[in-house]
DNA sequence: GCCAACGTTGGC
DNA sequence: GCCAACGTTGGC
């Protein structure tokens, strides 16, 4: 079992962290559970960093910390997990869509995105303004000024204690 | 609604 | 390849 777990550790086959920012009024936490199978397409990345996040280095099973930005109450609604690894995001091709890029075309995708599932809620959100008093999250990139990444990575140090966070009272 | 900070674009 | 102008993000 050690072996394995090793194995997994060296090929970079284990779990990671991420925290993923939406604007709740258009595509909630809750909405996301209300999708069919608590399952959507993370559309709508027009960001290289962010990007090759989802291409090169999200994977099934990752888990996911559920952002609402640009809100009245910004933080962390609840868990979410990766469901499909990343593939083209056709937005890019439709022109009548807010996502169209004329540079994207499906023989030669310049975009891309993962399903996201829901997986819980926390007991209540976890808000921007309490992690900025949390020592161990100082590090987290949503923390810093001038952030706008709109996926990040986090560590599992910080996964767990938001998760902590949100559980307790 | 303001505006600082950022990423992207495009002229040179 | 520089960098000014622009559009966007997102906390406040």
């Amino acid at each position: 079992m050690i072996i394995l777990t090793l194995c997994y550790e060296i090929l970079g086959m284990s779990k990671k962290y991420w925290l993923m920012k939406s604007e709740p009024d258009v595509f909630s936490f809750d909405d996301l559970k209300a999708r069919p199978g608590g399952t959507d397409h993370w559309d709508g990345v027009r960001n290289f960093q962010a990007r090759n996040f989802m291409r090169d280095e999200m994977k099934k099973h990752d888990l996911v910390l559920f952002y609402h930005s640009n809100c009245k109450e910004p933080g962390i609604a609840g868990i979410a997990e990766i469901s499909k690894e990343a593939y083209p995001d056709y937005t890019a091709y439709d022109p009548k869509s807010l996502y169209f890029d004329p540079l994207s075309a499906p023989d030669k995708p310049r975009w891309f995105m993962v399903d996201v599932k829901w997986v819980k809620p926390f007991r209540r959100t976890v808000t921007l303004k309490e992690m900025r008093r949390v020592p161990e999250l100082r590090g987290m990139k949503v923390l810093q000024r001038g952030q706008r990444l709109s996926i990040q990575p986090v560590t599992k140090e910080e996964f767990d204690e938001i998760c902590e966070m949100g559980m307790g009272e």
